[in-house]
RNA sequence: GGCGGGUUGGCGGAGAGGUUACGCAGCGGAUUGCAAAUCCGUGAAGACCGGUUCGAUUCCGGUACCCGCCUCCA
């Protein structure tokens, strides 16, 4: 079995992946807060750590996998916006409206998220159900002299753990020399950061040794991992913009307050995503979420394949041009994916069912590109042999072959999304079928008549409505594309 | 200012110290009432300067430019 080679931030090097247990590798991966909608760079990590979560169950089995992704659903950004709409007249508690608030988040964001294809984490544990751990952790840390309270707040002492800024490449003192952060008070040092925060009465709170007070960020996720995966687990991931302060904290918590775990082994960071070569932010107006794009009929396969195309390494950039480019070779894979259904073949759980070339690919540190390639290679084989095109080198069967090009879909998160499309395709084929027979007829008479003008324009309302028009010597056919609009169709008479 | 990442053909984007990446677009051909689609074929690259080497796009150093983080933004 080929090993997984992997990146880690901690060591700058790509590894060779040892899980500690190969009956349980466990992950982690920083969620959203959720105050709003997911914009598309929230998708990134999401679709990348889908992409692990599924290779790992390839490799070690599907039930020795445990994924933890978190939401955090205390936040000031939460407070605020509740505090918003109390303010608009919403008659109901504060404590009330943040509940709702955050409920209805985690269902969109559930919602979009499926929409990718990506695979529901083994556990999705919410902040607010873990402040008791929260408040332990940080009563270990205050016990063990790396924390200390002050004026309500609880803040981390960073001079008292030396290994402070190694996984962000930054010295203590650097940090302080580029510090634009006013110092509060009740501060020690610049550098140390909050664990627990007061609440005043008209915000959430919970009762705590230091009084009525909320968590603050960075203490959610060392609880939370260490609480539902142990002291010591094998992967860390999130977004890099989360590598300083947000990761380099919570090693430190972790560390200071469990001395004998090691925390994450491997530390996993997805780059930034862009709009056409820009920055996604308000400001350029540029800004949109996930939900924009599948409302504009840009579903989640076209998305996820622009995703998987770079690098999770590398910044990506999210342009029209791609979109295009995408629906295109989507639209190639419909084919074989087609033989293995009419063959009844299901995509396989082993690593070694997958295509030679993605495992090569997809165990080098998660060359998704490289994946899609191959995968495409793959579909193209399947076709080959279907055709009598291609005599195989080796006695592979077809059947072998599908289910070979059915476990690639599957391990890119492809498989369901594919088949929904090709669904789709077929339900506006049908569509299509008495649009047909009036094409046809007129065409025959247009031949003879030569007059095409009548053919011509009806050829222009279909395409206008995202129908491609083939003609050859074969005959004539209406095939959906990727802009089909029923509705369009609908309304020509 | 500090730290980190990047710069490959029109676009996206890999691997490998010397042999065709690949995809999309383009171009040529077949086909066609004209197109589209399809099939066949095809040109095109490695930011800049220097070093190592028989030979570098691939290794090393420098320069320029771009991006991110240093502000509870993935």
């Amino acid at each position: 079995m080929t090993g997984i080679r992997l990146y880690n931030t901690r060591t700058r090097t790509k590894e060779a992946f040892a899980p500690l247990d190969p009956e349980n590798v466990r992950m982690y991966v920083c969620g959203p807060t959720v105050y709003d909608r997911a914009h598309l760079g929230n998708a990134r990590p999401v679709i990348v750590f889908d992409v692990l979560y599924r290779l790992l169950r390839h490799v070690y089995g599907a039930d020795h996998v445990t994924y933890v992704r978190n939401f955090t659903d205390v936040d000031d950004k939460i407070n605020a916006r509740a505090a918003e709409m109390k303010a608009a007249g919403d008659g109901r508690t504060l404590t009330a409206i943040i509940r709702s608030l955050t409920d209805e988040t985690i269902g969109w964001y559930h919602a979009d998220m499926d929409a990718l294809g990506a695979l529901r984490p083994t556990m999705e544990p919410r902040a607010t159900d873990w402040i008791g751990a929260m408040i332990a952790m940080i009563a270990e840390l205050v016990a063990r002299g790396h924390a200390y309270a002050k004026e309500g707040h609880v803040l981390f002492r960073v001079r008292s753990y030396k290994d402070y800024g190694r996984l962000s490449g930054r010295s203590v003192d650097d940090m302080i020399a580029g510090a634009r952060v006013e110092v509060a008070p009740f501060k020690e040092d610049p550098m140390d950061f909050v664990l627990w925060k007061p609440s005043d009465a008209d915000l959430p709170g919970w009762e705590s040794p230091w009084g009525r007070g909320r968590p603050g960020w960075h203490i959610e996720c060392s609880a939370m991992a260490h609480e539902l995966l142990g002291e010591s687990f094998d992967i860390h991931g999130g977004g890099i913009d989360l590598q300083f302060p947000h990761h380099e904290n919570e090693i430190a918590q972790s560390a200071c307050a469990h001395p004998g775990g090691g925390f994450a082994k491997v530390w996993m960071h997805n780059e930034m995503l862009m709009i056409e070569g820009r920055k996604m932010s308000k400001s350029l107006g540029n800004f949109f979420t996930v939900r924009d794009l599948l409302d504009r009929g840009i579903p989640g396969e076209v998305i996820r394949f622009v995703f998987l195309q770079t690098h999770y390494s590398k910044p990506m950039d999210w342009t029209e041009a791609k979109r295009q480019e995408a629906e295109k070779r989507l639209d190639a894979l419909l084919p074989p994916l087609g033989v293995t259904i009419e063959l009844g073949v299901l995509p396989g759980t082993a690593f070694d069912d997958l295509p030679q070339g993605m495992q090569l690919t997809l165990s080098d540190d998660m060359n998704t590109k490289g994946a899609i390639d191959a995968l495409e290679s793959s579909g193209a084989l399947l076709i080959g042999l279907c055709s009598g095109q291609v005599i195989p080198s080796t006695p592979e069967t077809i059947a072998g072959q599908a289910k070979r090009f059915a476990t690639g879909l599957s391990a890119l998160g492809f498989y369901e999304l594919l088949r929904m499309r090709r669904a789709l395709r077929q339900d506006a084929r049908q569509l299509l079928d008495e649009r047909h027979l009036d094409f046809v007829i007129a065409y025959e008479l247009a031949k003879q008549t030569k007059d095409f003008s009548k053919v011509d324009r009806r050829r222009t309302q279909l395409t206008d409505a995202g129908v491609e028009v083939r003609i050859s010597k074969d005959g004539i056919e209406l095939v959906p594309g990727p802009n089909f609009d029923p509705a369009k169709l609908e309304s020509l008479k």
